[in-house]
DNA sequence: CTGAAAGCGCTTACAG
DNA sequence: CTGAAAGCGCTTACAG
C-alpha cells in the first residue's frame, strides 16, 4: 500500500508553499488568489489527498476525538445515547471513540488512560466508577463529562442527566397512588451514585406507609431474570416491582413468563429509561421514560462551549416523565 | 487546563533522554538499566505522563484507530456486531471510532475521507454502498474490510459475512417443507448485495411451485411496520412472511398485533439475524442466527494479519443457523 | 497574496 | 546501556 500523499506533495504539484496549501484546507481562501485556490484544489484531488488529522492535532495540540467510556455497550440504552453522541459530535466535527468498561474500574482506568493518549477534545463517562486515577484526571484536566451517573462526592465537573431522585420519587408516589402491596425495589449495584439516588428517591416517594423488599442487581438482563426467578418462587403474593432500569425489567419479565404469570395481574413491573424499542417489543412495559437521544446535543455543546473555569462547570439536567403501559 | 506533560518533561526529572523514556515506553526496557528504569518509572508517574498517541502515529505513520461505518446504529444486529468489534480490537490495543452513514452515499463518502485523515489502520463497512470515492480508496489503499455486504463487483477487498444466498435458501426449503402458502418476502434495498442475495436464496429454496410476492423495505422497525400494515390489510389470506432482518420482523409482528392477529395463526414470520434480546422480548420470533459476536474476533484477526497483496485478501465466511420459536 | 522556517511529541538508526 | 539528531505532517506568526 502506497503511503498517502502529503500536504507537500500538493505543494509541490500545484507549485506553490505548504503554507498555501494549508491555507486551502483550513478554509482561509480569502488569503489566497482564485487561481491558486484552483491550482491547489486540482493538485489535491489528482492526489487523492486528505489532510492529516495526526499533522494537524500534534500542530495545534488538540485532536478531534471524544472517547466515551460506557459500562454495558450491549445496554440498549447506552447503544441509544450513544448513537444520538455520535451523531451530535459529528455536526461539530468531532468523531467518538466508544470504549467498554464492563463494570471493571481496571478497565476503566487503563482506558482513560488510553483516552488521554489519544489527547481526547474530551471524555464522556457514562457510569463512572470513582477510581483513584480518575479523581486524579479530573483535577488535572476539565474535559471530563459525566453522563447518567454525577461524578462522586469532591469531583467538580460538568454533568448531562435526570433527576434520578425525582424519578425514583415519582415512581414510589405512583405504586402509593395505585395502592400497590407488596413493594420491591430491584436496583442496581449501590455505589453508583445515579442507581442509588433511584432507590432512594423510590422510597421516598412510597413512604413510610409500605415495607420495600430490597435487592441489588446488576443493570443487566440476565441478572433481572435471577432476581425475578428468586422473588416469584413465592407465588403467594403480588409483588409489584420496580426495576433499575428496562433490561433489568426483561429479565424480570421473562422469569413471570416462564411460570406463566400474567403481567399486571400476577406480578406488576416498573422499568427505568424506556428504551426504544419498548414500543416494539415491550409494548407492555410502564417505565420511566429518559430522553436517550437529548444526550447528544447537551453533550456537544459541552464540548463546544467548556465552562470557564473548573467551578463554572455546568449541569444539565434533562426532563423525565412516567410512561403508563400494562404492566403497572 | 495545563498542557499534559510530554517525553521531554519525563526525560528531564529522570535525568535521561528522550530516547531513553521512549524505549521504556515501547516495552525495549531489556535494553535499559534497572535503575534507569525505575527512575523514568517514578518521574513518568510523579507527572502523570501518557506517552502521545498523536507523536507517536506521526512518528511511525500510522494510527491505532479503526473506522467503522455502520448504515444504522440504532439497528440492534448492528450495536451487537460494534460491541463485539470493539471488544476485540481493544485485546490488540486498537481502538474503535463508530460512525453512522444512515445509509446516505454522501455521508459515506464524507467519512471515508474523514476515516482516511484520522489515517486509520482499517476501515471497516458494515453494508457499504457503491460509490466512486469507495472504489478509488480500495484501488489506492488495502486496509478496507466489508462487513455483511460483500464487496460491489470489481472491488477486490477483505469480507466477513455469512453466506446470504444459502442462509435466504434455507429458509425458502423451510418455507416449502412446512408446506406454507402465500409466501412473501420484505428483503431489503435490492441495490445492496447482501440483501439481494437473501433474496435471491429465498427465491431458490422456495422453488416454482409457489408464487412468492416481494416487497423492498428499509431495513428497520418503522419501514417493516409500514409494508407489514398494508400487507395485512387483506385479512383473507394467511401469509407467511419472510423479513429481511428482525427490525423488520419487529415491524410487522406490531402490525399484527395491532390488527389483533395471532402468531403464527393468523400471520407467520421469519426473521433474519436473530439479536440478541430476542430470547428476552421476542421468544415468539423464528429467525435465521447470525452470530454477531464472532464479528469482532474475525475482524481484528484480518486486521492484525493483513493480506500479503490485495489479491489474496481473504473472505471469512461465518455459520449461521436457523432459530426455530413460534413464529413459523 | 505568498513563502521560509520553527516546532508540536514522538521513535529509531547510528554511534559510542 | 545511552544520547544526539533527524524527521513524520501539519499550522501560523512573521516578513515581504
Amino acid at each position: 500500500m502506497a503511503k498517502p500523499p502529503t500536504i507537500r506533495d500538493v505543494a509541490r504539484l500545484s507549485g506553490v508553499s505548504t503554507a498555501t496549501v494549508s491555507r486551502f484546507f483550513t478554509g482561509k481562501t480569502n488569503a489566497i488568489s482564485p487561481e491558486t485556490i484552483e491550482s491547489v484544489r486540482s493538485a489535491a484531488e489528482k492526489l487523492g489527498y486528505t489532510p492529516s488529522e495526526i499533522g494537524r492535532s500534534l500542530r495545534l495540540a488538540s485532536s478531534r476525538v471524544v472517547v466515551m467510556l460506557v459500562p454495558d455497550a450491549t445496554n440498549l440504552f447506552t447503544a441509544d445515547v450513544a448513537a444520538s453522541v455520535e451523531n451530535a459530535l459529528k455536526g461539530i466535527g468531532l468523531s467518538l471513540v466508544l470504549a467498554n468498561t464492563a463494570e471493571n474500574a481496571e478497565k476503566q482506568d487503563g482506558l482513560l488512560a488510553d483516552a488521554q493518549g489519544l489527547r481526547a477534545r474530551a471524555i464522556v463517562l457514562q457510569g463512572a466508577m470513582d477510581t483513584p486515577r480518575l479523581r486524579e484526571m479530573a483535577e488535572r484536566q476539565s474535559n471530563l463529562i459525566f453522563v447518567n451517573r454525577r461524578p462522586a462526592p469532591g469531583i467538580i465537573a460538568p454533568y448531562v442527566g435526570i433527576d434520578n431522585f425525582a424519578a425514583g420519587f415519582a415512581v414510589g408516589r405512583y405504586f402509593i397512588e395505585k395502592g400497590y402491596e407488596n413493594c420491591v425495589a430491584i436496583h442496581g449495584p449501590r455505589h453508583y451514585p445515579g442507581s442509588s439516588r433511584r432507590l432512594e428517591g423510590f422510597l421516598a416517594g412510597v413512604g413510610e406507609m409500605r415495607q420495600v423488599q430490597q435487592f441489588e442487581c446488576a443493570f443487566t438482563m440476565e441478572a433481572g431474570y435471577r432476581q425475578g426467578s428468586l422473588l416469584l418462587a413465592d407465588r403467594s403474593r403480588r409483588y409489584a416491582v420496580f426495576c433499575a432500569n428496562d433490561m433489568i425489567a426483561y429479565g424480570v419479565y421473562r422469569a413471570a413468563m416462564e411460570k406463566n404469570m400474567r403481567i399486571p395481574d400476577d406480578v406488576m413491573i416498573f422499568g427505568f429509561d424506556d428504551n426504544r424499542v419498548n414500543d416494539w417489543l415491550a409494548p407492555w412495559l410502564t417505565t420511566v421514560k429518559v430522553p436517550a437521544f437529548d444526550f447528544g446535543p447537551a453533550i456537544a455543546e459541552l464540548i463546544n462551549e467548556p465552562p470557564a473555569t473548573k467551578e463554572h462547570s455546568r449541569t444539565v439536567i434533562l426532563p423525565f416523565s412516567l410512561t403508563i403501559r400494562q404492566s403497572a
